[in-house]
DNA sequence: TTGCACGAATTTTTT
DNA sequence: ATTCGTGCAA
């Protein structure tokens, strides 16, 4: 007899972690060692076993990684797989709070304040205190808020610590007041009140848990502290059935709250916990993972565990110098076309660097050579400003209570309301304790410019709530942008920036009526509930999957493109070709000044995340100097992380540059900086060095160019460099002046005939 | 109310 | 360098 499909095909501790339904489990996932797998199968074992689908609760961080989740279950099981609940943190306590909110004060119509939102409120209570935000900037508050809620600290707490400007306390507190004012809840609030509804009512904490009976949560590493309550409100304490998957080595987001103490404390805080080992790997080369590994290992909070992998030691990582930044993307960018021209794939090559501002050198030089390429992580759709505002629009008519959103569009397009407009208004509300929208209302009778201003608006908001009655929200978002004018003001604006805009309303007019999120349209008893299908709680649901989605990141996968992103985006990525770049000190690992040896061994994670997106091939690169913020040059040493790779894992060394150096300087800067690490001259990674005069284009070890001023430089005999073609002189010009025709001979007697206007070409000097 | 000019800031990112 | 936000004059 075979055995289950689902548990086939399992490695021990996979088929472990797979079979252990009851109790706490803490499931040690090291990279790319099959955890969604796992999870999945499990949720399959636990079908088979006899748990309802809906019992089942299995709590992500991302949209991304619940459809993923959701998707591979349903492979599985099949259509049994929409009644098990796969949802993110937040949207399952949004799903939560609709109903049990009322516990706290607010309508089930709550809105979601965004980052947006949440600046734009503190920004104004900051006003209306008449704080001077270059003393306390209002991303210091948000700051000091954010780090609270995360802790599930309340303003009474902080002040009780006493170590929190006091004004500060008090703008938290009128915040508060105002989010209460306005239906509203921020991201933490969403997550800090089902926590405060359990706490307070266990009657309601029973029916949840009741209803959810086996828990799983994925990512554990990056849970926070109130993240980590509401799993443990909700499990029940040691005795429920609480599987967490993470890996400590992998715990990259401090930053924003993730508590790494959550998953190192498990089995300390869920006694009688089985713990299961994931490490064999299933994606990388031998060597990748090793130097992966020495760097996490000195890292001195984390639980061991040691990769391991069948698919053999694979080749040397390489290092890749260049001289600058430039140089480095060009060298980088040089191997990549070599990658191409074997036979590689675009698309199975990624660049990873430490942050977003590496990115430049690349896609400068990604474009010289027309490699072609996509960066990760460029703005999201949903926050783009003409998607923000026609959101504004849509919450305004949700619910009219909400403040933010009127405020943002009130004179978008123009209405003549600017700043003096809304400070009456605000006064008028004031005086009359209403709603910000209906103080409008009330100024829209009083007539002049602002009169008809206003009156205009609110008019346009009731047409528009009207209009939902018998449309969907989608038809609603092209209402809006052409009853507004917004559609106008675009088209007026005729530049192609105003043209994509257009295009983006378009989209999410589109998007809005789209897929209905699958929602388990299930009681606490697993019964069927009919979704409320009027069109205001079709609108909410909407508003609340753009809130809540950083959706639309269209990783236009459709291939044949190097992928550019971040450390932290690379998370749960693989790709055969790995360059993690700018491996510098100061640079990578990004430290302040004042760093702690946390903030380290943070950096070390995120080196251990790089590595490990890996496959087959693993190169790093780095540069002798940086510009920083374009001022100045500095001389940088090799990130102190290169110093940790044993030095047969790496070609020609240690974090040493190669043979062949760029020139006797940088010879000298070699032999200094090998002096420094060998010395622990860690700390002076950095030091100033004078600007070189003229600014060349492109500066390559043989070779220095400018950039091509004028046709007319452009004369036979003036020795040019082609991206393609390499070095060639210009042998022939023809055609007329505006469009001159040249004859270049390049290296072997290569003669090509190129348009100078189109050629990319610049002057060798 | 709007448009321009100057000054300041500038990891990492999800929801 | 570049972007973003604020302050001031038209």
């Amino acid at each position: 007899m075979s055995e289950p499909l689902h548990l086939q095909g399992l490695n021990p501790p996979q088929r472990q972690a797979v079979e252990t339904l009851r109790g706490p489990l803490l499931i040690l996932a090291g990279a790319g060692s099959g955890k969604t797998r796992v999870l999945t199968r499990r949720i399959a074992h636990m079908l088979d076993q006899g748990v309802y689908p809906s019992q089942i609760f299995a709590v992500t961080f991302t949209n991304k990684a619940a459809s993923e989740m959701k998707e591979r279950v349903a492979e599985l099981i099949g259509d049994k797989a929409r009644r098990v609940w796969v949802s993110t943190f937040h949207s399952s306590c949004v799903r939560i709070l609709r109903t049990d909110a009322v516990h706290l004060g607010y309508t089930g119509n709550f809105v979601i304040y965004d980052d947006d939102d949440q600046m734009r409120l503190l920004k104004q209570i900051g006003k209306d205190l008449n704080i001077d935000p270059k003393r306390i900037p209002p991303k210091s508050i948000r700051r000091m808020m954010d780090d609270a809620k995360n802790k599930l600290q309340d303003p009474d707490q902080l002040e009780a610590e006493g170590r929190t400007e006091p004004l500060k306390i008090k703008v938290w507190r009128l915040y508060e007041q105002r989010m209460k004012g306005a239906n509203a809840m921020d991201f933490n609030d969403l997550i800090n009140n089902v926590v405060k509804v359990w706490r307070a009512h266990p009657e309601v904490l029973q029916k949840w848990q009741r209803r959810l009976r086996y828990l799983m949560v994925d990512e554990y590493q990056d849970t926070n502290r109130s993240q980590y309550e509401l799993i443990k409100l909700l499990s029940g304490g040691p005795s429920g059935n609480l599987a967490v998957v993470g890996d400590d080595d992998q715990s990259i987001y401090a930053f924003r709250g993730a508590d790494i103490t959550n998953i190192l404390n498990f089995e300390k805080d869920f006694p009688g916990a089985m713990v299961v080992k994931l490490e064999q790997n299933y994606r990388s080369t031998s060597r990748i993972l090793q130097a992966a590994m020495t760097v996490v290992k000195r890292n001195s909070h984390r639980k061991e565990k040691t990769l391991w992998t069948e698919k053999g030691d694979g080749s040397v990582l390489r290092m890749i110098v260049g001289r600058d930044e430039q140089s480095e993307a060009d060298r980088v960018a040089q191997d990549i076309q070599s990658k191409l021209r074997e036979g590689r794939k675009a698309e199975e090559i990624a660049i990873i660097y430490r942050t977003n501002a590496r990115s430049r050198p690349f896609e400068q030089i990604f474009q010289r050579l027309r490699i072609p390429h996509v960066l990760v992580g460029a703005r999201k759709f949903y926050q783009r400003r003409e998607v923000r505002d026609m959101l504004g629009y849509l919450k305004l008519i949700a619910n009219p209570s909400d403040e933010m959103g009127l405020l943002r569009v009130l004179n978008i397009p123009r209405r003549g309301l600017g700043d003096k407009a809304v400070q009456t208004l605000r006064a008028h509300q004031k005086n009359q304790e209403v709603t910000l929208f209906r103080a409008a209302q009330e100024m829209a009778g009083m007539g002049g410019r602002a009169g008809k201003g206003f009156a205009s608006f609110v008019s346009l908001i009731d047409r528009g709530r009207e209009y939902l009655r018998d449309h969907t929200a989608g038809e609603l978002v092209v209402f809006i942008a052409n009853e507004s004018g917004y559609w106008g003001m675009l088209e007026a604006e005729d530049t192609d920036e105003a043209r994509g805009r257009l295009m983006n309303i378009r989209a999410l007019a589109e998007d809005v009526d789209q897929e209905e999120e699958t929602l388990p349209d299930i009681d606490e008893d697993g019964n069927p509930v009919a979704l409320d299908e009027s069109p205001l709680a079709r609108l909410q649901r909407f508003l609340d999957r753009a809130t809540l989605s950083g959706q639309a990141e269209e990783l236009p996968d459709d291939g044949g493109q190097v992928t550019l992103m971040t450390c932290h985006l690379s998370k749960g990525l693989e790709y055969p070709i790995v360059y993690v770049v700018g491996m510098n000190e100061g640079g990578f690992p990004l430290l302040r000044d004042d760093f702690t040896e946390e903030q380290v061994e943070e950096e070390r994670r995120l080196v251990y995340v790089a590595f490990t997106r890996a496959m087959d091939e693993l190169v790093i690169s780095r540069s002798l100097t940086r510009i920083q913020y374009g001022r100045g040059i500095e001389r940088c040493s090799p990130s102190r992380f290169l110093g940790d790779i044993p030095p047969e894992l790496l070609q020609g060394g240690t974090g040493r540059a190669r043979k062949r150096p760029v020139s006797s300087t940088a010879d000298r800067e070699l032999a200094m900086q090998a002096f420094l690490s060998k010395h622990g001259g860690g700390a002076g990674h950095t030091r100033p060095l004078q600007r070189p005069a003229p600014k060349p284009a492109h500066v390559d070890e043989l070779r220095v160019t400018r950039k091509v001023e004028s046709l007319e430089d452009l004369q036979v005999g003036t020795r040019i460099f082609h991206g393609d073609y390499g070095e060639g002189v210009i042998r022939n010009r023809t055609g007329d002046a505006k469009n001159p025709k040249l004859t270049v001979e390049f290296s072997q007697h290569k003669r090509k005939t190129l348009f100078a206007r189109y050629a990319r070409l610049e002057i060798v000097q």
